[in-house]
DNA sequence: TCCAATATTTGCGCCAGCGCAAAGACGCAC
DNA sequence: GTGCGTCTTTGCGCTGGCGCAAATATTGGA
């Protein structure tokens, strides 16, 4: 398979590849290898050894764990320009979460040993692996805290809001989330039941700060969700008109 | 302040030098600083600048976040060997969480620029912080599975036993958490209150599972406290005999 | 030794969230 | 259009866990 100018611009974006000057990046794409995968199919399943690191192209991924009773966890989704399988530059390592396509998925590829010699030549580049590394363990104790501390509506709420931020697509009436994303889904990225899920969304549609249908959800008021995910008492009354700017950060 | 010859020997047998050649390790030494802080005290503050990086050589160390309205979130304990702000080595980031000693702690410390001239010239030493990396990566994704699907007195279990393993001291009663570790920890650490806490400990003592005092924990049966951690529904009536292996691993 | 500070226990009331069960809505395949 | 599988809603009862308040225990320091 080819790459497309269009394809490798948006490697060119990765974190992963950031600061790389062309020289080093060059070599990094004629390295790579090019894959598509169908909706539904996993690139590799928890506990695998890692072998490939990968950084999304096109299409939607989503990362995963199950318990051992089998309740599933969904860690978070990726979009294009994110690399995913990043441990595999490490030797004996297995991956820490399934990774699975929504959608057709069209991703670059590297081995380890690849990977390791493109690193030999680009410091940068393992400097730039570490930092995301970083980031993520950064992400997950912010994850902890969250769990540890708030309750299940303001934990939807900053899901909801952080999967806009990612995953936002401005239409006229709001911004939509655009991911297949079932209650149940909801419930295994905030650690609560589909059944809560479902009763939060329609109690939020019924104060307008958001309009959900079948495996879809739309934030109509991000101003208000804002406010739940910040857990300030708002005293209803007033309602704040809607603001893209709302999703930008808490 | 000098190194005793035992002191190096604790560094040398940290994570973060594991497989270094003496030719590696000998430099890293003569470039550490030894420091010591007092019980409390704090080597840094979440948010502030990563600088200097540390190994703990004696006492111990608590990691904590907080939550913007106050709330306290420990997120574990670390003992001599190992490795912590580890994330200094890279430029401009801030630490993503608070380093307090507990006791008086005695750590080598390390600034950027020392760290960064060792690991130019041991990659293995950049590499092992990469291994560290992902193994904190892997733990706080198993922890906030933990949070997502499992019950109170399940978490208070597993951190528990995980203390046990880490700090625990072999009495001839049973292993004693070598921790001064109260309700309120024990409660920041698993995400739920003080109250659920005394009331679990005590449920736990009147089953004999367990001894606690004041800011004390001792493990009698560790078995038992594994059928809890692993939520298997054990009818009593057989108790099984104290064995320190089962804290070997979950 | 006694006091003040801190930690723990426990009664009590409450409610957030769980989870079954059953009905309803939706969308795809044929 | 029809039918089936999947997703969603919602009534209902229940309980795990919260958190106040007050009593009690423990400890270190004066």
């Amino acid at each position: 398979m080819q790459l497309a100018q269009s394809e490798i611009e948006i490697a060119r974006a990765a974190t992963v590849f950031r600061h790389l000057s062309v020289e080093e990046f060059d070599p990094v794409i004629a390295a790579a290898n090019i894959r598509e995968m169908g909706d539904g199919t996993y690139f590799f399943m928890e506990e695998d050894p890692a072998e490939v690191a990968y950084v999304l192209i096109e299409g939607k991924v989503k990362l995963t764990q199950v318990t051992p009773d089998g309740q599933q966890v969904i860690l978070g989704y990726l979009i294009p320009g994110r690399v995913f399988g990043i441990i595999a530059i490490l030797k004996k390592v297995a991956y820490p979460v399934s990774a699975e396509a929504v959608g057709t998925c069209r991703v670059l590829a590297w081995d380890r040993a690849t990977m390791n010699r493109l690193m030999e030549r680009s410091p940068r580049l393992a400097l730039n692996a570490l930092h995301i590394m970083a980031g993520q363990i950064r992400e997950f104790q912010n994850r902890v805290r969250e769990l540890s501390t708030q309750r299940v509506e303001q934990r939807i709420a900053r899901t909801v809001l952080r999967l806009a931020r990612q995953s936002g697509y401005k239409t006229d009436q709001g911004v939509l989330i655009d991911l297949p994303l079932s209650r149940q889904d909801l419930a295994e990225m905030t650690g609560t039941t589909l059944y809560t899920v479902s009763r939060v969304l329609k109690e939020w549609e019924n104060k307008g700060l958001v309009q959900s249908k079948r495996q879809q959800v739309m934030i109509l008021a991000p101003h208000g969700l804002v406010m739940i995910a910040e857990d300030i008492p708002q005293d209803l009354g007033e309602q704040k008109s809607f603001d893209v700017e709302d999703l930008c950060d808490l």
